[in-house]
DNA sequence: GCCACTCTAGACAGACCGGTCTGGTAAAGT
DNA sequence: ACTTTACCAGACCGGTCTGTCTAGAGTGGC
């Protein structure tokens, strides 16, 4: 009964889902190998056969998640906020949704990161995530015509990962809200021309 | 020539302070027994004798830092600053210090709950170290007769997380001058009668 | 002199790690 | 019908992990 049409295709999807659950929840570090296999229902021939190496699937993982991160986020934008300066302000609205997701456990890139080396893999993808994050709020911030888009960008930077970590670490959801509020008073205070 | 009187005093000292660099720079998860031990110049069972397990000697780790942390920061604050509306933004030129030191790693206390599940001991001890982030920030805001005490100190409390993550994750040791100057505009808008 | 204590050195146990390899099975292509 | 491909199941390897245990050595109090 293996490999039919729908397994062949899903053996690298079900081990990636498998591997998005199990590695946030418990950190890519602490998982291991037969732990992804078993829950993907796949052999670990397959795994080494699809990945390579741990390392490349925690890369897969990790690439998954920022672009299911950046696609939700840009849907969300889209759909609930029409100018730049709402959007710039949205985005910790959207923060906030995910922040009260059932499961929730912080900033994957930043857990995943926490006992990476220098220069690794994780570094590496961690540093993708980063300079997406950083050019959302550029972007806008200069569609919004701010006065100083990069400094702008940078302060609403920092109330997003502080966000994060709040949510996180003391278990509060609303942090996002909070983050807004501040956010709100810079993007007036950045492209209002008085 | 072992078990000297400087020695027996010094044994778990020493092994904290091994633990301190070791687990620092390459993450409490990473970090072995056998390695902690070797850099101590202490042999296996006086860990063991001296902290009962690595989980306890994780704690004596955290702990420690918190200490210094806490007490370098106070030490430094009652030096530079004198109003309590100086302090509240000091605290992020203090912050910047220790980014600018060689070796620095982000925040332990995020590092090390990266993987930790909840209700562990990391968590314990992390969550003592948030709470002394929030009072540090609320007794100030409260001092400098702000309008909204708790409100500000939340807002500060972002700017302080989303600082370290920056000065770590985007290796940007100005990060804490970002967020004083954004908080040094919060304060002003919390404290002024107008 | 002797006991209690603290320490070192290192073997050892039991579990788990990432990764390789073999063998067998079922479906798709020709 | 035959080959190729993709997959599963699981044994296996060498290494590392935390933690325990034995054996012995140096030191202070009595």
């Amino acid at each position: 009964m293996p490999a039919k049409i729908a397994d062949r295709a899903s053996a690298r999807e079900r081990l990636l889902a498998a591997a998005g659950e199990l590695f946030y929840e418990e950190g890519v570090h602490s998982v291991g190998i037969d732990r992804v296999i078993e829950r993907a229902g796949v052999a670990k021939a397959t795994l080494y056969h699809a990945f390579g190496s741990k390392d490349e699937l925690i890369r897969a993982y990790l690439q998954a998640r920022h672009a299911a991160t950046r696609e939700r986020m840009m849907r969300e934008l889209a759909a609930r906020y029409r100018t730049p300066r709402e959007r710039l302000v949205g985005v910790f609205e959207v923060q906030g949704l995910s922040f009260a997701q059932p499961g929730f456990r912080g900033c994957a890139f930043i857990s995943a990161s926490a006992e990476a080396r220098p220069g690794s893999t994780v570094e590496e993808v961690a540093d993708e995530y980063r300079s997406w994050v950083r050019s959302l709020f550029l972007d806008l911030a200069r569609e919004a015509g701010a006065t100083d888009p990069e400094r702008l960008a940078r302060q609403l930077v920092l109330l997003y990962d502080g966000a994060g970590i709040s949510a996180w670490m003391d278990r509060d959801p609303t942090a996002a809200a909070a983050a807004g509020t501040v956010a709100q008073g810079l993007v007036d205070a950045a492209t209002d021309p008085s």
